[in-house]
DNA sequence: TTTAGCACTCGGGGAAACGGAGTGCTAAAC
DNA sequence: GTTTAGCACTCCGTTTCCCCGAGTGCTAAA
């Protein structure tokens, strides 16, 4: 059987009407919807047609008709149209983005927050790290006789620091020298280096200085590591409920769950990135809690060493249309704002020591 | 009507195994349960006292009685047993807390989490700063021909830091001076007064210096802006659904609604600091989408200059017992984490530029 | 004051009945 | 060959009804 463009027609109008009602869609529904001047038993025969072709399933004999999968697979394939953002709408998430001063992991929480709220569904949102990252170089700073600050900053450029205390005091000319030694021998190293490195040290040099040394490349350790752990956010879990085909708690529970358990779950969603844009329609997920959902996700660069993906999670009953293309402009402005970028870039930040 | 200790132990036999089983309880049960060794029948006059004096309720006619908001204020008050936290679970209370350095807002966001999953309930928490906090000193540090690192550290020992990019690039004694300036003119000042003195210092000197002052101080700013504004988190929202009195969604969804909406809505939540703990039993909530809803909240403190408050949110029908031991273990443990304490301090940290 | 006994109330749950939307098929019309 | 009108049929969701049982409140006896 052939898809013929009167068939495809009918599909569109049925995803489109399903998209905006969750109710199956019954033949003279289409039959006005699709603008095609023919009758209802007309549209009855290829609704029957676009069934056995697996496009379009029946929840039961006597209703109307729903997407299947592949249903939607086709429609964002090839009959979706291109969804334009109004003014109001670039507008807003302009103005959501223009953060202030913020730390990498909280503006990606922030940004999971904003696109949640303009996307009516749950988003998840995760970062990852390219390739090694380094430390270039430290600055030690006195602060008072038995405290200095540590700061580190990586060949990516962040920057962070870390208040280490000195029960045993220190003097100018000391932290220089541990300055000193740091920078010679701590930089441009994995972090499996630098504790190779620390513990050779460990033999040759006083065990004062060595556990001065030791605390400030543990700390740079730390922070390596923490950059390269792959974060995961979610935000706006809640959204789901606002969704019909949730109203059932049994359906939304162990996909709120699941969301709920980010830190500990790493999200296993694989995301492609040969593409921007990834879609994933229901069974086309592999993990069980989504059988029934679909997620949107798109990617962007967070500097050169570094991407994240964000990711729109809903029914399969999504407007895929609207959903794409606010989330790929919400990208773009993301990779714009982490670039060299128009937008404020989340500048550096922070830290604490009571 | 006197409350006859005979009276008190029905009541707090109802209260439990309502806490229980979320079943109202009826007259044969409390028979059993209360460990009297009187008939159903006597306990059913009992029961129709201390519904008159309005400490129980009837769902209808011929159901059991549940308690009613003062009903559980008052077993809160005088019956509630103290819980005993169990090796266990002060255990798991104490591992969970043993974070990584991290930065403030993020260990009270991880604290959140961690109570949350302790105690089956959503929580909040939040933060705020009893006095102004003022910088006491900067630091610039040159990373290249064109930008420097600034680092900022406040009187309350928070250091913060941010990359500064100067097209013109600057000299390592041009840095010098402004150091100098910094440190002698904006340190010790309120963020209006920093303002004012920035507005002041615009007239006499130089625009490009200028410049490169008010960069590093509009910094300071945001810092302490930062510092002071109240933040609100929650955790496990979705923890409501696993209670039975949550399963019918209308009552979920207002009070997930108002939860979701962090950061927006400030939590108008009163504490009544002359307490550590406080109780709020359903109507007792001024709030209009707590008034079946209970919460439990504690104080700890950050430091000599912050206070936290965390919270629990459960259906009236919470364990209090159990929450109340809890979240006191957690608030102390918090307040010694955050104190000289023998946990480690949520250490300094942190910074990104892209 | 406590207890046994008993009539009464009321909500929850299951069975049965109803209505309606939508289908699939057939036969006629184009 | 394709489209259309007509019609019997299916099946779901809703409503109605009825029954059951748990628990009460009252009365009268212990």
């Amino acid at each position: 059987m052939e898809m013929t463009e009167r068939k495809k027609r009918i599909l569109r109008a049925i995803v489109e009407s399903y998209i905006a009602t969750a109710e199956p869609v019954g033949s003279k529904a289409v039959a006005q919807l699709a603008g095609l001047d023919v009758s209802s038993a007309t549209i009855r025969n290829e609704m029957a047609d676009l069934t056995e072709m697996g496009l379009l399933e029946q929840p039961h004999t006597s209703a109307g008709r729903i997407p299947s999968a592949t249903g939607y697979r086709l429609y964002v394939n090839e009959l979706m149209g291109e969804h334009q953002l109004s003014m109001q709408e670039t507008q807003r998430i302009n103005d959501a983005l223009e953060m202030k001063i913020e730390e990498l992991d909280r503006v990606i929480d922030r940004a999971g927050k904003v696109l949640s709220k303009i996307s009516d569904y749950p988003v998840f949102s995760m970062t990852e790290v390219k390739d090694i990252v380094t430390v270039r170089r430290y600055d030690l700073l006195m602060v008072e006789e038995n405290a200095f600050i540590a700061v580190v900053m990586t060949d990516t450029s962040v920057v962070k620091n870390k208040i280490i205390r000195i029960p045993d005091g220190l003097s100018e000319p000391q932290l220089q020298m541990l300055s000193t030694i740091l920078n010679s021998s701590f930089t441009g190293l994995s972090r499996e280096q630098m504790a190779q490195a620390l513990e050779k040290m460990a033999d040759h040099s006083t065990p004062g200085a060595f556990r001065l040394i030791s605390m400030v490349v543990e700390f740079a350790i730390e922070v390596l590591g923490e950059l390269r752990r792959q974060t995961v956010h979610t935000a706006g879990i809640t959204q789901l409920l606002e969704h019909p085909e949730y109203k059932s708690l049994d359906k939304a529970k162990p996909l709120m769950r699941f969301l709920s358990d980010d830190e500990t779950a790493q999200l296993p969603i694989p995301f492609d990135g040969s593409q921007n844009m990834n879609i994933l329609i229901g069974p086309e997920n592999v993990n069980e809690a989504f059988r029934d959902t679909s997620v949107v996700m798109a990617s962007y660069d967070i500097g050169d060493n570094m991407r994240g993906v964000i990711g729109v999670v809903g029914p399969t009953r999504m407007d895929y249309a609207k959903v794409t293309a606010r989330l790929s402009y919400f990208a773009d402005s993301l990779t714009r704002m982490f670039g060299k970028g128009e937008l404020p870039p989340p500048a550096s930040k922070d830290d604490f020591e009571a």
